[in-house]
DNA sequence: TGCTTGACAGAAG
DNA sequence: CCTTCTGCCAAGC
């Protein structure tokens, strides 16, 4: 991957995060498949995480496969719930009701 | 240059 | 449902 690349990957990625519509939440693979790289949902955790500016972006409403929430983040839980969320468990959001799909909008 | 780590995904126990 | 292992890739040491 060039650093050109990189770019465009790390632009794909917070164009989709800013997109994600309140009380809705999608998924660390659907962003990396959408921006281009679909073994790359490692990179998009890591970009939200050091890219500055990431946490001007509804970043909290990006979980994993699993629906669980980031690691060490508590928040991430409360802002959630905060839109409407539901959980299955603490920390497991319920991804049948509140799973978005990015549109190219 | 080479090993370890991580806001992951998927399969297995 | 939760934990652990493997495959994945870029970044940090």
């Amino acid at each position: 991957m060039t650093p050109e690349e990189a770019r465009q990957f790390r632009d794909a990625v917070l164009s989709i995060v800013a997109q994600i519509p309140s009380g809705r939440v999608t998924t660390y693979g659907t962003i990396a498949t959408l921006a281009g790289w679909p073994s790359h949902s490692r990179m998009v955790g890591r970009t939200l995480r050091y890219t500055p500016g990431a946490e001007l972006l509804p970043c909290h409403r990006v979980v994993n496969a699993a629906g669980r929430t980031a690691p060490g983040w508590g928040g991430q839980i409360v802002l959630l719930h905060a839109e409407g969320v539901q959980f299955k468990r603490h920390n497991i959001v319920d991804l049948s009701k509140h799973l978005w799909v990015p549109e190219e909008e």
